[in-house]
DNA sequence: TAACTGTACTATTACAGATAGTACAGTTTA
DNA sequence: TAAACTGTACTATCTGTAATAGTACAGTTA
């Protein structure tokens, strides 16, 4: 499921956590599902406990998850509205790099053809 | 010229690089164009000329200046060269952010109206 | 009760960014 | 020529963050 790259410089439990929400976008994690626990992880990844429990914070920080001791960690019931506030928040910097990108000499219309040419990986199963 | 934030999480020496490059895509800084040196730099932000001359060494390793030493640091004779190729080695991460905000439930019409209110700031001086 | 769940805490190691100080090689200018 | 400037190199040190190690605790499940 999660796939670590030691020699990266973005931290594991940010790794986790950007993988987390990748899932959720492709479709492969959805509302209620639960998350590998922090000991499973541990041994899947080979990493410390606390490395997974720093990356469970920061989701459930984000609103992403829900975690309750004796049970487990949770996708939270609101997903959707919450991946869509959060990327509402990121469009200033997509903008930022169009802007960086088109007064380098790409084209508008090449950074366009590039929009449209966008398949979403979304599976519905509800 | 530069403006440091020195709470950032982003190292100042990046922060010198990214603001160059700002300035040159803005049509501030110029081919030939002289930087400030190390030593007026240092008093001008107030860091260590280490930091200064890390940046520079960073500047000069993607081709965007030239330092020479006795003469000082300048902005490469093929500038729009440089930037276009390294903007072409942007567009995966572009792609990527649009792939993201589109599965999170943004438009691709909303993208796109993004792009084309796009304005170039560039100024063209010859 | 036993085995699981997430969480909290301290101590330690490792690494990157930044500082401090010194030194050197090359250029410009008076 | 000499002074003042330019970028660069080097070592030592400090700091903050990431990660590890080990232990412990509170709540849930079977």
């Amino acid at each position: 499921m999660f796939t670590i790259d030691m020699q990266s410089r973005t931290p594991v439990f940010e790794q986790i956590v950007i993988q987390t929400e990748e899932f959720i976008r492709a479709g492969i994690l959805n509302p209620g599902d639960k998350l590998p626990s922090v000991r499973e992880l541990t041994g899947m990844i080979g990493v410390n406990p606390n490395t997974i429990s720093k990356a469970y914070g920061e989701l459930e920080r984000r609103g992403i998850t829900v975690s309750v001791t004796g049970k487990g960690c949770f996708i939270a019931k609101n997903i959707t509205d919450v991946m869509k506030t959060a990327a509402e928040k990121k469009i200033p910097e997509f903008e930022k790099l169009a802007k960086e990108l088109f007064e380098s000499g790409i084209s508008k219309d090449e950074l366009i053809k590039k929009i449209n040419s966008l398949n979403s990986n979304n599976i519905q199963l509800s």
